[in-house]
DNA sequence: TCAAAAGTGTTCTTGATACACCCATGC
DNA sequence: GCATGGGTGTATCAAGAACACTTTTGA
């Protein structure tokens, strides 16, 4: 049952980065393209936003069915309405970077979907439509928000070292930095809870795992707490 | 000529949180609604997206057309796509935040709107739609953006007082600062230029005048120049 | 001469930075 | 026993916070 307008009316979709931490590299996640405009072309996962759903809904709907992703960690990040940025029609998207922790998703992401990969962040493949301005601005906007808000944790497996997290900072925000001084600050926080197990990984000193007390957080957030690097 | 689809598809507005400083408040600009639905209630200028105009195109024809507004700082804040956040359809809305000079627009915005009104933010009417949420998210990117940002600078005469930038200041984020600390600071930035003129205002010594120098911030903005409070 | 806002420096405290060695393990 | 990454403390420096009085003007 088609629906009529009196005034054309532009497509709307949404398309989301999803950014994961892999082999010690910042990777993307993308797909393949099975159709024309841009077939064969990797694109960002995303699709045409129902009538009945939310945005985010549309976004999640879209990450599961093209990547098999779910329960990840999700946020808007702008909207791209450029004339056109698709050369069939009118499309605006509704763009949404998210955080995985490949120790969870690797495993679904590789099975269900038709053709998604993960591509380091330093070495795209040309991408569909406008998506190489969609990934450069969600890797500002990660870069941004992961020196105040404790999102990094949404990268790394729920147990992790002190070296695992300064590493993932280190890649993000492409800087070295200093290991005393970074164990120092993240440690003063006291949201890094020390568990009663250590992470063997070659031929020298265990390292301490921790987990992060996101409840905890939660509470100092209320009373104006501020996590900042 | 109605147009036809295959599947129904959402609308796209705009809606525009316009930020002015008046009498040493902060207010924003409502549109006074003359048809159904929340007609007679107190809405953010906005409207329907043409399908060949980019989205801040659109923001910027809605606010000249319903305020008068033009040249403003305008800046995309988030959008909105809960479901039933119109009662008539599904309508999605790209919300954006402007910040005038009153200085500049006070007398144009005063003629041509049919129902136009600066508001405190303190004391806002009841909004239509989901008004009210954007402007709560409109005034936080505002707090968060001012500190590390030189926006504030968009809401002040292009000549003003190192008393007024303060004054600005607290009340957009709802603080004190201490007018020494606060001095050393912004004037140890060296982006602010002396005019050789006073502003005097009662019986009190006359206070001096500054510009904000716009291009000095650009090119130290591009040598990884940090303005931050 | 008084009221009212403009303007100005120093001390103290805190947080950021720089920096080098010992520890536990596997091979 | 040696190579590898894990783990720790201190001294210095810079920036932020606290704080009070003099200046200029109009009334």
């Amino acid at each position: 049952m088609p629906h009529t307008y009196q005034y054309a009316r532009a497509a709307l979709t949404v398309d989301g980065v999803v950014f994961g931490l892999d082999a010690g590299e910042l990777k993307i996640l993308l797909i393949q393209r099975a159709l024309e405009p841009f077939k064969g072309k990797w694109a960002l996962p995303g699709g045409f936003v129902h009538v009945e759903e939310t945005l985010d809904a549309a976004a999640r709907r879209e990450l599961a069915e093209e990547t098999g992703l779910a329960d990840v960690f999700l946020e808007q990040l702008y909207t791209f309405g450029a004339v056109k940025r698709d050369p069939r029609e009118r499309v605006v998207s509704v763009a949404y970077y998210a955080l995985v922790k490949l120790s969870d998703h690797a495993a679904k992401a590789a099975t269900d979907a038709a053709k998604a990969e993960w591509f380091p962040v330093s070495r795209l493949p040309q991408l569909a439509f406008d998506h190489a301005d969609i990934v450069a601005l969600a890797l500002t906007r990660l870069q941004g928000k992961v020196r105040y808000q404790p999102i990094g944790f949404e990268l790394l497996p729920p147990k992790f070292t002190l070296s695992d997290l300064q590493h993932l900072y280190e890649v993000i925000l492409g800087t070295e930095l200093d290991k005393r001084n970074f164990r120092k600050k993240v440690l003063g926080f006291g949201l890094l809870v020390p568990l009663n197990e250590t992470q063997m990984s070659g031929r020298h000193r265990p390292a301490q795992l921790f987990r992060f007390d996101a409840d905890k957080y939660e509470k100092l957030k209320k009373r104006g707490f501020n996590f900042e690097l």
